[in-house]
DNA sequence: CTCCCGAAGT
DNA sequence: ACTTCCGGAG
């Protein structure tokens, strides 16, 4: 069932999309399956010229397969969550073993592959193959849970959104890139810029007055003096090092002894870096894929 | 300090 | 259903 919702934004989607290199002509989908594990929690103007990086050094998964986990990791530089960076590496694995070295368009192939979960497999789909998928991400929540329902935190399920897109193929993927588009860029959380909206006139939201949420939901941590932010600084210094480092090294970075020994043995856990010997760390150099 | 906002493990 | 996992911009 084709909506308004779906047909106005995809109408202004064609004239004010955002230019990003990502969505250029004959990109391929292994470079959009990058850009989107990138992009699942990472803004785009930090992920520009990482991602240029990473597809003009490996352009197929098997180029990426063929290289150490820890070249992974330390391309991925500022980006954070390097488990990604990780999983990433492992899925050109997956790539190269389980589908000829091609990114595969269905579904369930996706959906097994580590790192792709229900919101970048589909989005996979939609943008690199030009399937009809919905496409949900926390954008695409809000937004038609403002339009809609006209409140700002309705629960928005796959279903609800597979019916709003229209039915062809191509209209659909469209419509999805359009549908995240007006949540990144106009129908933003906390600024929302309603008087430029191509649904202003039939947002539920609006007619309400934009009501506020009852329970503001409160964050309960901060970033700052989190095992996060200790586990991020331990691994800096191994992306910058290109020789294995020390323990006395990694003292440097956080004085509490006891948090970064606990950051310290989670990057271990994670893979995300290796012990070459009880005292001495490095990225891992694990034999690329078979 | 607040905002940003997906995957996976439990 | 709830928690862990980053880091830069404002």
């Amino acid at each position: 069932m084709p909506s308004f919702l779906a047909e106005q934004t995809s109408i202004w989607y064609q004239k004010n999309a955002r230019d990003l290199p990502w969505r250029h002509e004959g990109v391929g989908a292994w470079a959009i399956l990058i850009s989107e594990v990138m992009l699942q929690q990472t803004p785009v103007s930090r992920v520009l010229t990482v991602w240029q990086e990473w597809i003009e050094r490996w352009p197929s998964p098997a180029d990426l397969a063929a290289e150490p986990a820890g070249e992974a990791i330390r391309a991925w530089g500022r980006l954070g969550y390097p488990r990604r960076a990780m999983r990433l590496h492992e899925c050109a694995g997956e790539i190269v073993r389980r589908h000829g070295g091609e990114v595969p368009d269905e579904l369930d192939k996706l959906l097994a592959l580590p790192g792709i979960g229900d919101y970048t497999a589909r989005a996979v789909l939609s943008f690199a193959f030009g399937q009809r998928h919905p496409v949900v991400d926390t954008n695409v929540r809000r937004v038609v849970s403002r339009v809609h329902h006209g409140v700002e935190d309705r629960a928005i399920g796959l279903a609800e959104v597979a019916e709003l897109l229209p039915l062809g193929q191509s209209d659909a993927a469209l419509a999805s890139a359009a549908l995240m588009e007006l949540g990144a860029v106009v129908c933003a959380a906390r600024s929302p810029r309603c008087g430029v909206c191509p649904v202003m006139a039939e947002c539920r939201w609006k007619q309400l007055g934009s009501p506020q949420p009852e329970k503001p939901f409160r964050r309960p941590q901060s970033y700052a003096g989190t095992d996060r932010q200790v586990r991020g600084l331990l691994l800096a210094v191994l992306r910058e090092s290109a020789a294995p480092v020390p323990r006395h090294r990694l003292d440097l970075v956080w004085p509490d002894g006891v948090q970064r020994e606990r950051a310290l043995q989670s990057l271990l856990a994670d893979g995300l870096v290796q012990a070459q010997s009880c005292d001495v760390f490095l990225l891992p150099d694990s034999t690329p894929a078979q």
